[in-house]
DNA sequence: ATGAAAGCGCTAACAC
DNA sequence: GTGTTAGCGCTTTCAT
């Protein structure tokens, strides 16, 4: 049986190189830009290719040149909104460059991750970007062997394989509870989300309660929810924990989206936001500039960490020390959520 | 030179054919669970593979049977909420599937869409997920010819390719032009964005112009910005328009964000939205359900174009008809920011 | 139930 | 500047 030619039988260089009459290697070369090919033979071989409407066999080409241009991006989910803002700081960096990034997702699951892992990484890409620092002793193992920069993104409280690009979430709620504490509050509820596996939000409220019982001070309510973020659920939660303990003056999101809904229904309310209330979310998400107040919030530098990780895959990230964790500054804005702080 | 040692040199089948004695193909077999192979052989193999670490190469294997498990998925941009909300309904499909999804941008430049595709296509994706039905001639002809199933998503009004889901943005303008009318609104502005690209925000726009026509009325005012959406960016414009032309009654906002925006506003303003001003948005956020008012709007249903794109790529869905295009029902939601229908 | 041989479409390495 | 040869690591096909 010879080739056929169905009509969705690909075109190889074989079929380049006949139609320009040039040896195959010669198109590969034209087709690649690679090594001295005189202008004429050149200028054949593209007009033939695209007279044909020739694409290239990555497949093969990256099994016979042993590199290929994908990058594995490995996150929980594609509904927390902080994903895809991670998610477009990578696109931006690696449209400059040939690498392509492919998505798999977890749904905060280990088990999940894992396979996702081993999948991805049978296409051998390039570099490997991996939403946080836990993982399973088999999908350490895989990503410490598999030969390619891998950058844990969002986080850097823990020991990267590799390199680590993010905020610590322990600090950024630290900081958080020492704004508290330093403005005077001292009836602080938590209200957060039931997902098992988002150590960032537990570290945050850990880095939150450590500052707070510095001062003296323990949470003295916590609610969690489970599924979307949303105002409503912000909503929804804030009146009730108020009704179960209604001398509360500080409440703290996790998440900015369940802040605003908790910062709306305060002001309709009535309630005196900032003195006898204060609030303060996470993330610092821009497509919430202009309600009625601002959010205090902490901004978790979730779309530079990752441009900074897109960098270390290409290869254009220079490190400043030999410490591959580059940490990066979550930065606090006070809004219009929080009073002054007390100088005693 | 024979087979290095090195740290990173990747394990091979032969490598794990040697370790369990028994030969690359039976274990090639076993990897797969394809064939029949004698339990015992199985179990040895199995061991071997684990204790090596060993992971497959699919570039050799995609090469060598011609399948490859991968998902074009070409969407403008990864800021625009509306992509990624497209991709967890793809992702969600395609996790019960063996394939993966590989992502391109195009910044709602055609060059560039004509680059990505170019680019995605020479992996030989086993299926293509491309937002919109605008596309240059190459790319069209690129689709066309690919051999795999092509999803145009999010838009029906023009000619797929192959297939196409999604709503008609021309026909939810259209629908939100009879609702403003037959309320009785009459002065209305339009607030959209400036990006050349957005064919389906401008459909949505000519739908609106056209039920207005209609009826006799006519766009009173219109205001493109550029960049992100955000409720900020609906405050500020909302009230630029309403300053330089006071008299209307009704803002239509491309996007909800900035819609949500100008309902702050108006509402600070002490306007009496829904009566005097009538409000509407675009796209059905849920993470704004929590709004001091609900926000009219119409839901763009991303999700489910990416679930139904994700099934005619994976083979499960059946087409009712000969016809390739799946149009869903853009739903209307009055919320509260319309006044009632007119009984005249 | 298992193995041997051939080859997927390309590129590295070398020859001319 | 251009061509030839020999694989890359798998899977297909066929033999046993």
């Amino acid at each position: 049986m010879t080739r056929k030619n169905t009509r969705h039988q690909h075109l190889t260089l074989r079929d380049v190189s006949e139609a320009s009459g040039v040896s195959e290697m010669t198109v590969s070369r034209v087709l690649r830009n690679r090594g001295d090919v005189s202008d004429k033979t050149r200028a054949k071989v593209i007009e033939a290719a695209k007279k044909l409407g020739y694409v290239p066999n990555k497949i093969a080409g990256a099994l016979a040149s042993n590199r290929v241009n994908l990058v594995a991006v490995i996150v929980p989910s594609l509904s927390n909104l902080v994903f895809p803002e991670m998610m477009a700081g990578v696109d931006e960096i690696l449209g400059d460059t040939p690498l392509q990034p492919v998505i798999g997702t977890t749904n905060y699951d280990p088990a999940k991750e894992e396979k996702t892992l081993f999948e991805m990484l049978s296409w051998r890409p390039s570099g490997v970007i991996i939403a946080g620092l836990e993982h399973t002793d088999a999908s350490r193992a895989m990503l410490a062997n598999c030969g390619v920069p891998v950058v844990e993104v969002m986080d850097v409280d823990g020991d990267p394989v590799d390199a680590a690009v993010g905020i610590s979430h322990w600090r950024a709620g630290y900081q958080v509870g020492t704004e508290i504490v330093a403005r005077g509050y001292r009836r602080v509820g938590v209200l957060g989300t039931k997902v098992d596996g988002d150590h960032r939000a537990r570290k945050r409220l850990e880095g939150l309660e450590r500052a707070l019982a510095e001062a003296g001070v323990t949470v003295a309510d916590h609610m969690a929810y489970s599924g979307w973020s949303g105002f409503a659920k912000g909503r929804e939660m804030t009146k009730a924990m108020l009704e179960r303990t209604p001398d509360l003056d500080f409440l703290f999101y996790t998440n900015d989206l369940t802040g605003a809904g908790g910062l709306l229904y305060a002001l309709e309310m009535g309630l005196d936001v900032g003195d006898t209330l204060g609030l303060a979310g996470f993330n610092a998400f821009t497509l919430l500039d202009g309600l009625p107040r601002k959010l205090a919030t902490v901004d978790s530098r979730r779309r530079e960490a990752g441009q900074v990780a897109a960098r270390i895959v290409a290869g254009t990230h220079v490190f400043d020390s030999e410490d591959r964790r580059i940490e990066l500054v979550p930065t606090f804005i006070p809004g219009d959520t929080l009073r002054p702080v007390r100088i005693d």
